[in-house]
DNA sequence: ACACACCCTGTAGCCGCTCCAGGGTCAAGG
DNA sequence: CCTTGACCCTGGAGCGGCTACAGGGTGTGT
């Protein structure tokens, strides 16, 4: 009666691609399902709504670790759903921050930018004498705030 | 005359972790430096000097691959600096799209945390509900959007 | 003689995937 | 019966931008 289906299944379904459903099993955030005869993975109906949980959690940028806390309040249903507010509290005020120091750096760049209007020899650009002069701003102080987010956005693929 | 410096002072003069520094000279954006018979490493003026110029464009959020060309054409004084320009324009356009991504996503997120005001059961708490829920706005779209900027920025440690 | 601060190389880990090599399985078509 | 092709498996490497550690050498002071 139970209708099963293959990784290549769940993957259309969901739009996940198969590596990373994979990936999320060996990562703790998928249980690993029931296998054919032949080794195949043959996923239940709640593998697939709990794929698409973790992808809903993901799309708003929410890091494994916190996933897997909401995934265990969901297994509890008994236990106060305090944390899951706190959880999302918390996670809200990173982005908010994260967001807060991008638009510093937009306005840095900005007019950093606004230094060059014209073409010139690279010698006289005022772009690049600005980034060599150390005295410019609270610049190097900034890379230190912003630890561990940079490069983080780069074009996909 | 040239005063020369072991790669701790660097450190400690530009504010970075002397890890940090090897790695940027594995990376090939700083010049490997002379080494004293001992094999340390010894630093000039020069090199503290692209350091900081380095910092200063990662606290801009700049990807190594952007700094080395800006290091480029910085080395050919008489090349013409409109590509300087466009660089930091292609930048300062993925940083705004970033942030418009990361706001939607605070609305997102601050409007599930409003569905739930008090604590309850898990069970019946309105926001796993909600993430559960397959069919809640296009959120699952937006996941291929936000492609490889999810868990980007991290709490450093 | 020893402690201690500093330096070296090389390797592995972080996150969230993505891709690849090298194989197995199974149904349809010649 | 054999091949083609679509699908599946495991295990490992790679991305960026570091960070951390193991296991060693060097140089100064007590």
């Amino acid at each position: 009666m139970e209708t099963t289906m293959r990784i290549g299944e769940l993957g259309r379904a969901t739009g996940v691609e198969i590596e990373t459903i994979r990936y999320y099993e060996k990562a703790g955030l998928l249980p690993g399902p029931a296998r054919t005869q032949n080794g195949y993975r043959a996923y239940s109906q709640a593998h697939l709504e709990q794929l698409a949980f973790i992808r809903r959690c993901r799309a708003l940028d929410m890091a494994q670790d916190e996933i897997r806390d909401l995934l265990l309040f969901k297994s509890q249903p008994e236990a106060n759903c305090e944390c899951v507010n706190t959880l999302l509290d918390e996670h809200i005020a990173h982005v908010a921050t994260r967001i807060a120091e991008l638009q510093g750096l937009e306005a840095q760049l900005r007019s950093l930018r606004a230094q060059c209007k014209k073409i010139r020899k690279a010698r006289d650009c005022a772009i690049l004498q600005e980034l060599a002069q150390p005295d410019a701003k609270p610049v190097v102080k900034a890379a230190s705030h912003v630890k561990g987010a940079a490069g983080a956005h780069r074009r996909g693929k």
